[in-house]
DNA sequence: AGCGTGACGAACT
DNA sequence: TAGTTCGCCACGC
């Protein structure tokens, strides 16, 4: 575990339920614009379902990917349990349900 | 210490 | 409009 990736999985545990948010959002609230480095640790360290990881997708409004059970099919399914629903592999109302980290200021 | 890879993103053709 | 390429930064070998 390095302190990277908590800084990103503390970023996800701020993601309210029934919104989503993005790898650069979240890359952007880390102080950089590396969205690989982001999307490289929360893929390879889960964490678990600590860890909201089906909130995080990428900016095109698709699902993007998923390691845990099931794959994408599973994160979409956990996105509709949330109220964000999902069609075709694109999020509905995708802009309405993003969440963009508060900078407290 | 250097190269390649990766749950992405934006620009180019 | 859609497919491809380079860039981004951290991690693994």
């Amino acid at each position: 575990m390095t302190a990277f990736q908590k800084r990103v999985y503390t970023a996800l545990e701020q993601i309210p339920k029934g919104s989503v948010t993005t790898y650069g959002a979240i890359a952007h609230h880390l102080g950089s614009n590396a969205v690989r480095a982001v999307g490289t640790a929360v893929g390879k360290n889960p964490n678990a379902p600590h860890i909201p990881c089906h909130r995080v997708v990428p900016v095109s409004g698709k699902i993007g990917n998923y390691s845990g059970e099931g794959g994408v099919a599973t994160k979409m399914a956990l996105l509709k349990e949330e109220g964000v629903y999902v069609v075709k592999d694109t999020i509905v109302d995708f802009e309405k349900h993003l969440y963009i980290f508060d900078t407290n200021d």
